[in-house]
DNA sequence: ATGTCC
């Protein structure tokens, strides 16, 4: 551990600069990329004396062979005028806010105060994030903020529903276990010949350039899930309401659900343009992170196509989740709903002016719209139909949301108890961790029940097996 | 969320 530290001190870090006052964003990566190009011999000390240098005097170091680049960064940077956040914060409703830890309210209210905020709302799964909070929902006018929209763009639920018994999953544990083994591919694996898609056919692969370099991965990573609180899983689905509008009769059926997103595709995608973002929205350190991009810039059309393509990107993957299943049961799904949590949408407010939605964790419910509200591993998520609550922006929350961090997690919990506990509700869990334990998600009922003005339900699921990222053994019990 | 500090 020690050795590490020492290593890692040598070399000239962001965080080095961070210390001394340089400005990040543009300045700094340049910086770093010039000292680590050029500059390799110089002692830290001396590379950092350098930097002080060229930023006390950027005019003097324009035309400087090496540094040249570094100054013109730093003297944008200067020309670039901070933006103030209003003196006042415009009011926003809360959902179930007894359910909600302060940070999350802290990060809705610096949001609230941006200039170009039109509207916001935060859902009852709230907690806090990168700049806006997961479980905020935020509109503002012609502008888009990346980390408004998140950091897995179009991260996405999907469900079929088969014209299969329910009772056929006891039956076929096995038989389905191996099926979610041999057709999804969780974290850093991914399928030896990816199945074609037309998604990588899209021209935003070759006219954009940071997308174009992030297409070999993309294509690698088609049809898999990722980390952290992504799954595949089986479970049986009770249809409540007479009028669905899938035409299905009342009843209770298998069904596959799936949580997943965009992958390195749109991480990259959001992690680019939250730094250019960052470059020419020069806000306050509080707000740092709600950078956004003017829509009429050509960078803020570019992010607006990019992170429409990681959102039929994040579909794919999810068709494709969904086609093997089908495969491999032989049989096509009676019904299928789908829907975004993190992302932006172009919409009219109440008085017809358009305004850019952020929905980040945030599943849009507007009046009519079908969802999914997915609960724990071994608890219910629900099919919802949106009532269209204008001040919610026509959106509710896209889970339960947290209660314990995955740190807290992993320190606190008992694996055996755990394990215990899903053997007991008759829920395997293949893969995955204690920091996705049932207890670490707020109680989906009381959530539900905070969003009554927002969605009624449909139907309700109940996961039977589960498979997420991890050793596939660690959670298994007998 | 992410081959996770440029």
């Amino acid at each position: 551990m020690k050795k590490k530290n020492k290593q890692k001190s040598t070399k000239l870090a962001a965080s080095d600069l961070q210390k001394i006052g340089f400005p990040a964003g543009k300045p700094l990566g340049t910086a770093l990329n010039i000292i680590h190009t050029y500059y390799t011999d110089l002692g830290k000390n001396h590379q950092i004396e350098l930097l002080q240098d060229v930023m006390a005097a950027p005019d003097q170091y324009q035309l400087h062979a090496t540094l040249g680049p570094l100054a013109q960064a730093i003297l944008a940077r200067n020309e670039t005028k901070p933006v103030d956040l209003k003196q006042e914060r415009q009011e926003y409703k809360v959902y179930g806010a007894e359910g909600i830890q302060e940070g999350a309210f802290q990060q809705m209210e610096i949001a609230m105060c941006l200039p170009v905020t039109h509207a916001g709302a935060l859902m009852p799964d709230a907690h806090q994030g990168y700049g806006l909070p997961i479980g905020g929902v935020l509109a503002t006018l012609n502008a888009v903020i990346p980390y408004g929209v998140g950091v897995d763009i179009g991260c996405r639920m999907s469900m079929s529903i088969y014209d299969i018994h329910h009772g056929f999953l006891n039956k076929n544990r096995e038989e389905l276990k191996k099926m979610l083994m041999d057709n999804t591919r969780f974290g850093f694996t991914s399928f030896k010949k990816p199945m074609y898609h037309e998604v990588m056919d899209r021209h935003e692969f070759s006219e954009i350039p940071i997308v174009h370099e992030l297409k070999d991965r993309a294509y690698q990573q088609l049809g898999t899930s990722g980390g952290g609180n992504h799954f595949v899983e089986f479970g049986t689905v009770e249809i409540q309401d007479a009028n669905n509008e899938f035409g299905l009769p009342l009843g209770t059926y298998l069904s596959v659900l799936s949580h997943s997103g965009s992958r390195g595709l749109g991480a990259n995608i959001a992690g680019y343009y939250t730094k250019v973002a960052m470059d020419v929205c020069r806000l306050p350190l509080e707000a740092k992170h709600l950078a956004w991009l003017d829509l009429d810039t050509e960078a803020g059309q570019e992010y607006w196509m990019a992170m429409n393509l990681a959102g039929d990107y994040a579909s794919a993957c999810h068709h494709q989740i969904h086609q093997r299943l089908s495969a491999a049961l032989g049989t096509e799904p009676m019904a299928t709903i789908e829907n975004h949590h993190n992302f932006a949408w172009k919409e009219k407010d109440a008085k017809g002016r358009e305004v850019i939605v952020h929905r980040k964790g945030a599943t849009p419910a507007g009046k009519g719209v079908l969802g999914i509200i997915p609960g724990s591993m071994a608890t219910p998520g629900f099919i919802v139909r949106g009532k269209g609550d204008p001040a919610s922006l026509n959106s509710a929350s896209h889970g339960a949301g947290r209660v314990m961090s995955r740190t807290q997690a992993q320190k606190t919990l008992s694996l055996p108890d755990v394990q215990k506990q899903l053997k007991k509700a008759g829920i395997e869990v293949i893969g995955s961790s204690l920091d996705e334990a049932p207890m670490v998600y707020k109680d989906i009922h009381k959530v539900m029940a905070s969003q009554e003005d927002l969605v009624e339900i449909v139907g309700t699921f109940q996961p039977k097996i589960v498979r997420m990222n991890g050793d596939e053994k660690y959670m298994e019990v007998d």
